[in-house]
RNA sequence: CGGGGUGUGGCGCAGAUGGUAGCGCGCUGUGUCGGGGACGCAGAGGCCCGGAGUUCAAGUCUCCGCACUCCGACCA
């Protein structure tokens, strides 16, 4: 690609609404432009490296066998309302309306839709098993977009959906997968994690998202160096603390003015946190959005709730659970802003976290302005409707596993692998008949990458002050070319000599021919992200250029064949990303 | 959804106390340049987000919308 040609605008600007490293970058470099809130199109260099990524999900994919298709971005609600997620999906759902007023959504995800498309042609066990992808634009109104392609409306992913005939069929694929998922983030170049995550929305019963470390990420993990512990900490189990075996001491009602704080109590009564009870007060939706009912969570004073967990516990969608309008609960259950505890309330679903069964002789509200309990006691003094672990796990708790403290990080979830069991195969009736004329359900996994994302979380993991500095393996082009000095005919002639010859090697070139300045050609040049530069200057008569990785900052004056021969021998070693596999 | 911020040429911004718009970048032409976002000269380009008010007069003041964005909630 001659430059000169070239319809790319950069930009010296950082764009006024652009934060983090990977949209800024995306944006200044022309590689993606907004459209809308949390909607973007690809721009022509943008969209090379989204097609990359893509090749290299599809090699993988069809690697291990699954198929590739494509199906319609607009689905029916019918098939949303049979497996009820019309309604659990919640506003998240991006519905519309044809012109006769009937109801379709863009989808979200598919697996609706990919159920329907194989349950009426999926009769026998000797089908079984298969895995069907695509790779499409996936629509969310999301509450919030933010980051540029981080978390947007629109978005590019690649869903794959297998259909098992069994449990041990289904971990088999889930685990193709999974190694599959390893090997094309490895390919991107991404640092990630596999950690074990919760289902949400997607339903089924084991899960693993692939975080890719980032600061700026949105996924919080907890992992454990000692014996490999990882997951989303919102998943995570915790460890309760041992129970103590204090005698009990008599319930006590004291005076704590204006002590609304865990840590005002706890330091009024000159008690620890661990002595302390903490209540959150949450609320509870109907399919309308409208309240109907109240929820009360305990847990140790020192410990956060996981919503997650609650709304697990609570049997909820995650839309249905939101914290409560504190007057309105107050009226309803009996407790009191600031100094509520679990004895007195009333109207509402009371959740205790385990461990504090065992703790004994604790503080908490007590449902009365300016007033708190002290040695109160579980089973004693108050019961919950549901006692079970609500707590998220944070860094320096014990590892579920092996008890060692975990560590915490942030990170970008670039995909995530669903055992979906027969949750949609039920609800929308996928059967199978055995050897044996039997009909069984169909057990299905269901497998996400976020390509566009994927790209995100690449430039956030490969950049510097400078620009993007890609790897090869997904690179909008391999290697450019840079004429200093246009009117040099001497230059030009050896740039395009360069050019033709890398060309012919099957490198995937840019030339800057470009009527413009060194300092604006070297500058593009290094915010492009391209990864290897070939400078054709003052040494042009020589047959001498200058020869610069864009991830190296040492430059070599070597002579004009050998670069191309250079260049051209990384771009072919890096080209599919497979070197990377060796690392790990 | 709650709380904040911002909407002014393509982009980034400035426009006290109301008087009909300016700067930098970019763009067009031209000349001098040519190894790190050059300089000179000459230009083009704006219903100041929308609507309704107040006023002799509104980018500026008042309401009401809308959009984008940040923090949180939500989502994954």
């Amino acid at each position: 690609m001659r430059m000169s040609k070239l319809h790319m605008n950069t930009l010296k600007e950082v764009p006024n609404d652009a934060v983090v490293p990977s949209h800024i970058l995306l944006v200044r470099a022309d590689m993606i432009r907004q459209g809308a809130s949390g909607i973007y199109g690809f721009m022509h260099m943008g969209y090379r490296s989204l097609r990359k990524i893509e090749q290299i999900v599809r090699e993988e994919m069809d690697a291990i066998g699954a198929q590739e298709i494509h199906v319609s971005a607009i689905s029916p609600a019918e098939l949303w309302q049979e497996s009820g997620r019309w309604n659990d999906y919640g506003p998240e759902l991006w519905r519309i309306k044809d012109r006769n007023g009937r109801d379709f959504c863009l989808g979200a995800t598919h697996e609706e839709v990919f159920t329907d498309l194989i349950r009426h042609d999926t009769s026998s066990y000797r089908q079984l098993p298969f895995s069907l992808y695509q790779i499409q634009t996936k629509y969310r109104d999301e509450a919030r977009p933010r980051f540029g392609l981080m978390r947007s409306r629109e978005f590019v992913m690649k869903d794959a959906y297998s259909f098992n005939a069994d449990p041990e069929s289904l971990d088999e694929t889930y685990n193709e997968m999974f190694d599959a998922y390893g090997v094309i983030f490895r390919r991107c170049g991404l640092d990630f994690r596999p950690v074990e995550a919760d289902t949400g929305a997607i339903g089924g019963s084991n899960s693993h998202e692939f975080t890719a470390l980032s600061e700026v990420g949105e996924s919080s993990i907890v992992y454990c160096d000692e014996c490999g512990y990882a997951a989303t900490d919102e998943r995570a189990e915790c460890t309760d603390d041992p129970a103590s075996d204090e005698e009990m001491r008599p319930l006590e009602k004291v005076l704590t003015p204006g002590t609304k704080t865990i840590e005002m109590v706890a330091d009024y009564l000159g008690l620890d946190k661990t002595q302390t009870i903490k209540a959150l007060l949450f609320q509870t939706l109907d399919e309308e959005m409208k309240v109907n009912g109240y929820v009360a969570a305990f847990v140790r004073g020192d410990r956060e709730v996981n919503t997650i967990k609650l709304v697990n516990a609570l049997g909820i969608p995650e839309y249905a659970l939101e914290f409560a309008e504190e007057e309105n609960m107050e009226e309803a259950c009996g407790c009191v802003g600031g100094f509520t505890g679990p004895m007195h309330l009333h109207d509402c679903t009371i959740v205790v976290d385990s461990e504090l069964t065992g703790m004994k002789n604790l503080c908490a509200g007590a449902c009365e302005k300016d007033h708190h309990y002290i040695n109160m006691n579980y089973g004693r003094d108050y019961d919950g409707d549901i006692v079970t672990d609500i707590k998220l796990l944070k860094e320096g708790d014990r590892c579920p596993k092996c008890g060692t403290p975990v560590r915490g990080a942030r990170g970008i979830e670039v995909g995530q692998v669903f055992k979906l069991g027969t949750k949609y195969s039920e609800s929308m009736h996928a059967v199978y008949k055995d050897e044996h004329q039997k009909e069984h359900l169909i057990w299905m996994g269901s497998y996400g990458i976020g390509v566009s994302r994927t790209l995100a979380a690449v430039v956030e993991q490969h950049h510097d002050d400078k620009g993007i500095i890609w790897p090869v393996a997904v690179a909008p082009y391999e290697a450019i070319i840079t004429i200093v000095k246009n009117r040099d005919e001497k230059q030009t002639e050896l740039a395009e000599k360069i050019y033709q010859e890398l060309l012919s090697e099957g490198v995937e070139v840019l030339l800057d021919d470009r009527n413009e300045r060194p300092g604006v050609k070297f500058n593009d040049a290094e915010l492009l992200g391209i990864p290897v530069a070939i400078t054709v200057g003052r040494g042009a008569a020589e047959d001498i250029v200058e020869y610069k990785l864009r991830r190296e900052s040492e430059k070599e004056e070597i002579p004009a064949d050998e670069a191309v021969r250079r260049a051209a021998e990384l771009i072919n070693r890096e080209r599919d990303g497979r070197f990377n596999l060796g690392e790990k």
